[in-house]
DNA sequence: GACAACCTGACC
DNA sequence: GGTCAGGTTGTC
């Protein structure tokens, strides 16, 4: 579900609602979406009080006062969502926490039970985010260039990879590379400066207008008041298969690369080279 | 690199 | 019954 977008509109939804909070109670409905002990867990959150709330690419970090971070991955359908305490609680939802002083209670959903929650001690950060690359706002574009320049991947699929760039997902690397008129199977090395360039200007451009709509909302994703995003409205090739390319009229082309559904204008998109040796 | 795995629900 | 889904990880 979520992508940098996404996140980011929740992270601020939170920071705004949970900073200066006390987390009063936990209460752990399905374990295995933790990766602590429940007592760990249990032990470590209870009591502390929250002082900051954070994005990495698409994780969310929960800092607590203890120096302790409550680290979040939502992967595809989960949700962090703000009710009232005496809410009804339905069977997709796994762990809640009380607040105080407020009302309301704070908790984890997930339809499918990919996303995890686990506590950073101080002084141990995660495997996970210490080998998370910086996101495309915390890269120049000469800097992704030269990164570019070392990898012969398809650029789809690198785009997707969290250790080389964080916070891009399916959605928003079909969109980017569509407007910078890039296959999706063009080697990274392959790409001149100016495309690098383009792309790096056009991956925050549509990330910077996603955040702007909130995110995007195929099915799932709420932000933290239960709200759905917009920037679905402003998709042009992500789930617009067969319609016409808004630039020269070729319909839309689904396609699977690196296991994902792929969506690109076969008139815009070309590929520089094909594979060699095909000719007599 | 391709593919299965982790899960559930929606849709054909 | 089968396929697909916004993500990531582990295996051939």
């Amino acid at each position: 579900m979520p992508e940098l977008p996404e996140v980011e509109t929740i992270v601020r939804g939170l920071r705004e609602a949970l900073t200066g909070l006390r987390i009063r109670a936990v209460h752990l409905r399905n374990s295995k979406i933790v990766r602590n002990s429940p007592a760990l867990f249990r032990r470590s959150l209870t009591g502390a009080r929250i002082c900051a709330v954070r994005r990495q690419g698409k994780f969310i970090l929960i800092d607590l006062e203890s120096a302790r971070t409550l680290v979040i991955h939502l992967r595809m359908t989960g949700q962090l969502i703000l009710v009232p305490e005496r809410a009804p609680v339905d069977q997709h939802t796994h762990v809640l926490f009380d607040l105080t002083p407020e009302g309301r209670q704070l908790r984890y959903r997930d339809v499918r039970k990919f996303g995890r929650l686990e506590i950073q001690e101080p002084g141990w950060p995660l495997p996970h985010l210490t080998a998370l690359a910086p996101d495309p706002f915390e890269l120049s574009a000469r800097e992704l260039f030269l990164k570019l320049r070392e990898k012969k991947r398809a650029i789809k699929p690198l785009l997707l990879d969290q250790n080389f760039l964080s916070g891009l997902g399916n959605i928003y690397v079909d969109e980017s590379l569509y407007r910078s008129q890039i296959h999706p199977l063009t080697p990274a090395n392959g790409l001149s400066e100016v495309q690098a360039g383009r792309l790096h200007r056009v991956i925050r451009r549509v990330l910077r207008q996603a955040i702007l709509a909130k995110g995007t909302t195929v099915s799932d994703y709420r932000g933290p008041e239960g709200i759905i995003g917009g920037f679905q409205h402003f998709l042009r090739v992500y789930g617009c298969t067969g319609e016409p390319c808004r630039v020269c009229g070729t319909p839309i082309q689904k396609s699977r690369v690196g296991g994902r559904g792929t969506h690109s204008c076969p008139g815009c998109q070309s590929l520089p080279k094909l594979p060699p040796a095909n000719q007599a």
